[in-house]
DNA sequence: TGATAATGGTTCATATTTTGAACCGTCATT
DNA sequence: AATGACGGTTCAAAATATGAACCATTATCA
């Protein structure tokens, strides 16, 4: 999200940097190294991040005097640096996944009144990561499976449009009816692909169980894959147009929560989706 | 009488920033934080840091702007942030040193029978990389990832003779001693460091933990610098000549892997003083 | 219970640090 | 030999960092 907005807004930045700590300042040059650009010289970043050769320097130095920052000494370009390594292990020692996505999920079933639930692609198959049930109802979907199928969840139809592409034969060599809605032929499970690249969402109408509706959005972690996805499960008699758009503003935030701490971040193509498909904007968290 | 040690102890922390530029003065504040001691408090901190509350304050905002660092909303403690897993996963891919240790280690730690454990320098400061324990033994070394005192460990002596000279300063400034067998005094350290150089191994006798020897050799990279140390650390009890042997000829073979992973390799003197110290010829896999 | 001390967070005048245009030396290309 | 691109450096001007004192809450405890 960093990175987009840093690259997308670039004339801003200037603006933005006046309010910036000196300190935040030399560590957004660090967004702008990826698996794809993995190595930038001096002059080179300079004219990435829009800014002066000197200060940029001195910000490289000082982020190689902690670590962050290494240079090739034969190229003389700039990389990022091994005390990363050493802080992501603390990190992941400190906040497990689980307990990252648990408070994302709660505060997903607290707003929507509805029960809340994530999970985790594993090869080919969708597991259950952990629920969270919503107090505000009497009635409420309750989560106890185990593994979900690809083709009948609306997780599945995450992980089967965001995700590596062998999983949509893993999914057509089970397709097993649960309900009437369940789509139970290939095509069938296309177009609803299709439909889920579009917006963003995944949207399961009481194809696994009768009664429940079901709405996913995907989530990534460190290695730029989907990792899983984060679900709403409703109550179909209790469903209006007013709640289905609380849903999805909704999942769009734990997504992107849930993602950030998993070391990964929504895709822009994603974002670009939700933007279209949700009106109110979302940029409610970041800068602030 | 605590607002002079304060202020006493605050001077000698305040020197040693002097030249330090605001961004390296942030970032060090994230080398507080470890495994041990995960989530840290804004008074709390700055104690341990010795520095100014809104300095601080302000700093753990910066921080926390780039995704650094990230407070518990719970209990108003800072801890390490996500942004860390996404910067630590493009370093890997950027340089795969871990991945390329672990085999090393591996084997190392299956051979010897004891834990294999890689370091890396940065600065002058030895990270941990990663550890690798043998099954073979009920009891066994664990190795916390963490922060290696130069003066203490096998690892930290290997550094300290082979690597910058700088480092020497570094180690006499916080000579702590851990056990009754930890060298607190510069001479004693000199000497270790000499005999580390005539055989090109380390041996930390118990020095950091009890019941704990320690054997290390340097690693080089592609800079032809001292890039870090790997070490095996054997129970004290149950150590013989025999192992003794074993665990030197086996670290010559992993720190020359590694070195060649990492692109670079061991220095003709090393290799000398190694085939003085270890009478077996080593020379197995070189030249094929 | 009420007093106390510790916590996270904020303010503002002071002065230190950061900043960037211009500069230097080197190297490859023309 | 001229050119331009590169990494790296300098110094006056200006934005930024600093820390003592302050506020509001929350333990702590007599």
């Amino acid at each position: 999200m960093l990175i987009n907005f840093c690259q997308t807004f670039f004339e801003i930045t200037q603006d933005k940097f006046l309010q910036m700590s000196s300190a935040s300042k030399a560590l957004t040059l660090l967004t702008h190294f990826s698996t794809a650009r993995p190595e930038i010289g001096l002059s080179q970043l300079c004219r990435i991040a829009g800014r002066d050769k000197a200060t940029t320097y001195r910000h490289l130095q000082a982020l190689e005097s902690v670590g962050f920052i290494e240079q090739n000494p034969a190229t003389k370009h700039y990389r990022l640096g091994p005390a990363l390594m050493h802080f992501a292990q603390i990190r992941e020692a400190t906040v497990p996944r689980k307990e990252a996505a648990k408070s994302a999920l709660s505060a997903l079933a607290d707003v929507t009144g509805e029960t809340a639930h994530a999970t985790v692609l594993s090869g080919t198959t969708l597991y259950g990561l952990c629920a969270c049930e919503s107090p505000h109802h009497g009635t409420r979907a309750v989560i106890d499976i185990n593994i979900f199928p690809l083709h009948a969840t609306a997780s599945g139809h995450c992980a089967l449009a965001f995700g590596p592409a062998d999983l949509f034969d893993a999914a057509v060599s089970s397709l097993t009816g649960f309900t009437s809605a369940t789509p139970t032929k290939p095509d069938e499970l296309t177009a609803l692909i299709e439909t889920t690249r579009e917006t963003g969402f995944a949207r399961a109408d009481q194809s696994y169980e009768a009664e429940i509706q079901g709405f996913a959005a995907p989530i990534f972690d460190h290695t730029g894959l989907l990792a899983g996805a984060v679900a709403v499960a409703s109550v179909a008699s209790r469903f209006t147009l007013s709640l289905e758009h609380t849903i999805k503003s909704e999942l769009i935030i734990a997504a992107r929560e849930i993602s950030r701490n998993w070391g990964g971040a929504i895709p822009a193509g994603i974002e670009a989706a939700w933007a279209k498909s949700v009106k109110i904007p979302n940029e409610l968290e970041s800068t602030s």
